[in-house]
DNA sequence: ATGAATTGTGCAATCGATTGTCTTATTATT
DNA sequence: AATAATAAGACAATCGATTGCACAATTCAT
């Protein structure tokens, strides 16, 4: 009811009979301010209430302590484990988070990039849209030297720091885990080639198959956007083929899903007649039944570390570092994939 | 590579040979500026690559256009379905929104308090952290007439707009449900009883029972924090008892997964044994054998309708209307309820 | 004791956009 | 034609915090 007007610097100067400029010193522990001056300011500023305005220092300074994260989707778990720890170490450090989504449409995350950099954002981390074919928009960033780090997705065509999971070494592990189980006709259903995560999926489930001298059919080797939708009909089609195979790696687990439902419709088993590995270990994928085999990726540990990255590039302005952190995967098996 | 040095409103003043307020106005398409210089104005802006400085403007107009989202945790599916609807339509109407995680305790959300109120956010949507008792840190917003609308997890001890799902009705259908397929002893596991939302979840439920005069067994009746570990222990509680439930209403879905696997673990059918209905609809419920029959609540809803109060008192600065919106549930039935 | 070094503060400009008030140019009115 | 009314734009102050520079006061060295 009473601090309707908000105090200022200036205001804690009057009280005291000094200058705002010795204020702002001592509040920001200049050294050039003796102890004593010190906490009279800020003692007089509890006093009154005083809340810094951030704006103003933002505009004088020109940093505005917030980073900006673009995202396709905040609903999925690994987005929102991502942002927690994104959130978590950068307002330790004292910064502010602007969320934006992409929905996965390179226009909204062209939108999105127009938005944080109005904000001032003093550096962006970024999972680009599924459907961007053209970056261009991110040059609003690079060609302002706005600290920028991706994760997850990646594009090669960018050259920033980036925080990506090992998707060579899943596809690998997952893979090699099929054929341990004996599996001989193994499937992949990929996600967008355009993106490295997929790419290095499928080439470490082909690395795999090699080293253990299986053939590698072509026709088990599916594109597809990985969604809901679309992973019913790469199971139609993998699975009401005339020789449908004894695995399936799902590029994803929302894919994996749609398998093992629309084996479940058909009466087909799993494990038994089709194993079934998925990647991201969702939160869902533990309690399907079968329960779903799956590759972890940590969201959290990728957000903390493409914030520690980005961090360090905006306070010891390291300049384009162009690093590239691989996190380790791990292999979760579970009964989708328990055959014998 | 070009744009290192950001164009302000006066570069593009002295390009025209005007001054910098009729830019300003140009932009703003103030009418006292004729049509001809608002288009000269418009032109050099896009070709000089001018990107007008939120943070000037927000010193000078103290307001930010930027609204803050405070909830407990982001990773929890109804949360973030509730910012993506906050989210969409808040930057269609062109406001930022700065989301913080209270992580259910008191703490950590007046730390967020202080951080929305010194990014001075025009207005504040929070649903409460469980853990919190006292809700002082919330007057750093009423008593600055900073708009503040509550979703979801409300107090009554603060008087603002809030935006709530109807849990009474949810209550009384989930019971009433449970008592149409025969069920006789129904328990009901509630959430902290100093949350709205639990108390008239509770009373949805016994209002069901009254009105078909099923007989209300306190012991049947247990409050519980509705985490995965305490639902584990009212799973035991409940089924293990001398006299076990037939039916279980759980305070959410989570609690109600609890109770599935630890069914499942037990050997104890579902539905015919002891049937169950959660609340929620997670993203999992669907996926779960037996699937769980719960009650929906949209967050997309939920998040858009109270962006929707905040906007409104934000621009037609409508004071404290103080209104309350309820939307509706509805019961999704499935297997963990399906008898006969 | 005198100049040099150090310490503590104040002054005023600044960041970039906005806006109340004033000035000038143009048009309308009688 | 003279005055009023209107339109279009310029000037300068402002939002609140920061900071280079100037200056005063104190301490130190010789």
């Amino acid at each position: 009811m009473k601090n309707e007007n908000n105090v200022t610097i200036h205001d804690i100067a009057k009280a005291l009979n000094i200058s705002g400029s010795t204020v702002s010193r001592a509040l920001n522990n200049n050294a050039r301010i003796s102890e004593k001056t010190k906490k009279a300011v800020k003692d007089m500023a509890k006093q009154l209430g005083y809340q810094p305005n951030a704006l103003a220092s933002n505009l004088r300074t020109s940093c505005t302590n917030t980073i900006g994260v673009i995202i396709p989707r905040i609903s999925r778990y690994f987005f929102s484990s991502a942002i927690t720890g994104i959130e978590e170490l950068a307002r330790e450090k004292g910064f502010n988070v602007i969320i934006c989504q992409s929905n996965d449409l390179e226009e909204r995350e062209s939108d999105c990039v127009q938005t944080l950099f109005a904000s001032r954002v003093d550096g962006v981390i970024s999972s680009v849209a599924l459907k961007a074919e053209n970056y261009d928009h991110y040059k609003t960033f690079t060609s302002r030297n706005i600290p920028l780090v991706f994760f997850d997705r990646v594009v090669d065509e960018l050259e920033t720091s980036k925080v990506v999971v090992d998707d060579f070494k899943g596809g690998f592990i997952a893979a090699e885990h099929l054929i341990s189980k004996g599996c001989k006709r193994i499937a992949h259903i990929s996600g967008p080639q355009h993106l490295n995560i997929y790419i290095n999926r499928l080439q470490g489930f082909l690395k795999a198959m090699r080293k253990h001298h299986i053939d590698i059919n072509e026709e088990l080797i599916i594109e597809s956007p990985l969604t809901r939708e679309d992973g019913l009909r790469c199971a139609k089609t993998l699975l009401e083929s005339d020789n449908p195979p004894d695995a399936i790696f799902a590029g994803n687990d929302t894919t994996a899903l749609s398998i093992i439902l629309y084996a479940k419709e058909k009466g087909i088993k799993i494990p038994e007649e089709v194993a079934v590995v998925g990647f991201s270990n969702e939160p869902f994928s533990e309690f399907l039944s079968p329960s779903l085999t799956t590759v972890e990726q940590s969201g959290f540990d990728v957000g903390t570390k493409a914030t520690e990255l980005l961090l360090d590039i905006i306070q010891n302005k390291t300049g384009n570092k162009q690093e590239t952190i691989v996190l380790p995967v791990n292999l979760i098996e579970r009964e989708s994939s328990d055959k014998k």
